[in-house]
DNA sequence: CCACTCTAGTTGACACATCAACTTTCTGCC
DNA sequence: GGCAGAAAGTTGATGTGTCAACTAGAGTGG
C-alpha cells in the first residue's frame, strides 16, 4: 500500500511507449500481410511452419510446447484448422488419449507457398529497418527480458 | 518470382525469433495481470487511460486516432464498455453523426485502481530487467522501426 | 485389482479483432 | 439549393484467445 505510486521515469516511459507502438504495428502489419499473401492467419501460419519444420506430424501436446501455446489455444486452432484441411488428427495407437496433428498435403503446400512471402515481409519491414549490430542488440536485450521474466513470480 | 527464395541470414532469424519470443511472453503476462488485478481487459486498460488523460471526454474519432486503432475495433470496445458501466456515450451537438465518449465515475475509479498496478508490472517485468542504456536503446530501435514501417508502402 | 491422481485433449461461454457493408450527416462545389 | 462524395459511427459475420469445467485414458501405490 503505497499512498503515492511510483511512476516510471520519463526515459522509462518514453522506452515502454516506444517498444509498445512498435511491437503493435509490426505484428499487426506482418499479420495483415500473412492473411492477405496466403488465406492464412498469423496462428495457422506459425502452427502450421512449426509442424512442417518437425517433419510434419506431432503428438497434440508436443506442438502446443513448441509454440508455447496452452492446450484450450491449441485445441480450438487446430479444429478450426482442420476443417479447413490444413491438418488432420490421427489417433494415437499407444495411448488412448493422445492425437497426432499431420499436415495434409494441402498444409504442406500452403505454408511452402506462404514461408517465403512472409519472409520476404519480415525481411522488408524488420530487418531492413535495422543495421545488424542493432538486430544483435535486439536480440540480446530480448533475451534478456526473457530471461528475467522467467525467473519472476508468476 | 524467385526459385530459390532469400532466407533470414542465421543471425537475422535469431533476432527476429528472439524479438517475437519476447514480445509474445511479455504482452501476455502484462495482459493476465491487468485482467487479474483489475478485471480489465488490456483494451479496456488503455481506452480508459488515454480517455482519462485527455481529460475523460472526448470525440470517438479522435480517441480512435490516439490509440491507434480502427474505428469499427473502437466502436465494438465503447459499444462493450459502456454496457459495463466505464464509458458513456453522448450525443455531439454540433456534428448529428458524432458522439462523445465520457469516462464514467466508475471509469475514473477503475482506471485510478488499476494504473498503479499496471506500472509496477511493467516495471517488474520489463523495465527492471535492463539498464537505461539497454532501455534508450530499444528505445531507439523501436522509433527507427515504426519509422521504417511509416515509409514502406502499405 | 482398485482407488487416486495425473495427463491429454475437448468443449462452451465469452471477450476481442477484422472486414465489409451500411446509415446518417456534413461539406464542397456548381 | 442541390447533389456528389467524404466523414462519423454502427452492425453483423467470422475467426481468434482465455478461462473454467469436463471426459477419458494412463500411471502408481497399496
Amino acid at each position: 500500500m503505497n499512498a503515492t505510486p511510483r511512476w516510471l521515469t520519463a526515459e522509462q516511459k518514453a522506452a515502454w511507449d516506444s517498444f509498445i507502438r512498435m511491437q503493435e504495428k509490426l505484428i499487426g502489419r506482418l499479420a495483415r500481410h500473412v492473411q492477405a499473401d496466403s488465406g492464412m492467419s498469423a496462428a495457422d501460419y506459425i502452427v502450421l511452419a512449426k509442424l512442417t519444420e518437425a517433419g510434419g506430424r506431432m503428438r497434440f501436446m508436443d506442438l502446443a510446447k513448441l509454440v508455447e501455446w496452452e492446450k484450450s489455444r491449441m485445441s480450438h486452432q487446430v479444429g478450426r484448422m482442420a476443417k479447413r484441411g490444413l491438418v488432420a488428427k490421427e489417433e494415437c495407437p499407444d495411448d488412448g488419449r493422445g492425437a497426432f496433428i499431420v499436415a495434409t498435403p494441402a498444409g504442406h503446400k500452403a505454408i511452402e507457398d506462404a514461408a517465403p512471402v512472409h519472409v520476404e515481409h519480415v525481411r522488408r519491414l524488420f530487418v531492413e529497418a535495422l543495421t545488424q549490430d542493432e538486430l544483435d542488440t535486439l536480440a540480446r536485450i530480448s533475451n534478456r527480458v526473457v530471461a528475467h521474466l522467467e525467473m519472476q513470480p508468476d
